[in-house]
DNA sequence: GCTATTAGACCCC
DNA sequence: GGGGTCTAATAGC
């Protein structure tokens, strides 16, 4: 397996890649780094940082069940800045939010599939990198300074 | 197959 | 706000 690691503002992410292709992603993680970084990957992810880019779009590999790359796909449609409940997203698939959070939970490419963006109702909810993650993510793309700020 | 588990939601107190 | 109960997909048996 191919990686190397970005240093975002908010902490080290691992790239995993595969046949070129970005088939992993880990926040939080620092790897060895046994390639080069991917331009492409490095730049887009440095616009999202920077609050410049909305959408990251680069080649990548998936692998899950059916059900899981619908709800990763669907969560494409939501828009940067804004969050969604994983009940409404469980309507527009026709399944149940614990199903949802489910497919949410075994993301492996958190940022490109934005599963910080799905909120519960009544909490934050749970993430993958470390709920930390995903209040910075959150505040990053609401343009604020820093989650916590008060 | 069946059972336990889960990053939710709902209702009730 | 803290318990129960329902829920659908998954992992393990």
């Amino acid at each position: 397996m191919e990686s190397f690691c970005y240093e975002s503002v908010f902490g080290p992410i691992c790239v995993k890649l595969e046949e070129g292709r970005v088939c992993g992603i880990e926040l939080g993680e620092r790897c060895e780094g046994t390639v080069k970084p991917d331009q492409v990957v490095v730049k887009q992810l440095d616009e999202y940082f920077k609050g410049v880019r909305t959408r990251l779009d680069f080649p990548v590999k998936v692998s899950g069940t059916e059900f899981q790359l619908r709800v990763w796909q669907a969560l494409r449609d939501v828009p940067y800045g804004s969050t969604i409940s994983y009940g409404e997203l469980a309507k527009r698939l026709n399944t149940s939010p614990r199903a949802v959070g489910q497919a949410l939970k075994r993301n492996p490419l958190p940022l490109y599939f934005p599963c910080h963006r799905v909120v519960g109702k009544s909490s934050l909810g749970g993430f993958s990198g470390g709920l930390e993650w995903k209040k910075n993510l959150l505040a990053l793309e609401r343009g604020e300074r820093c989650a916590g700020d008060s």
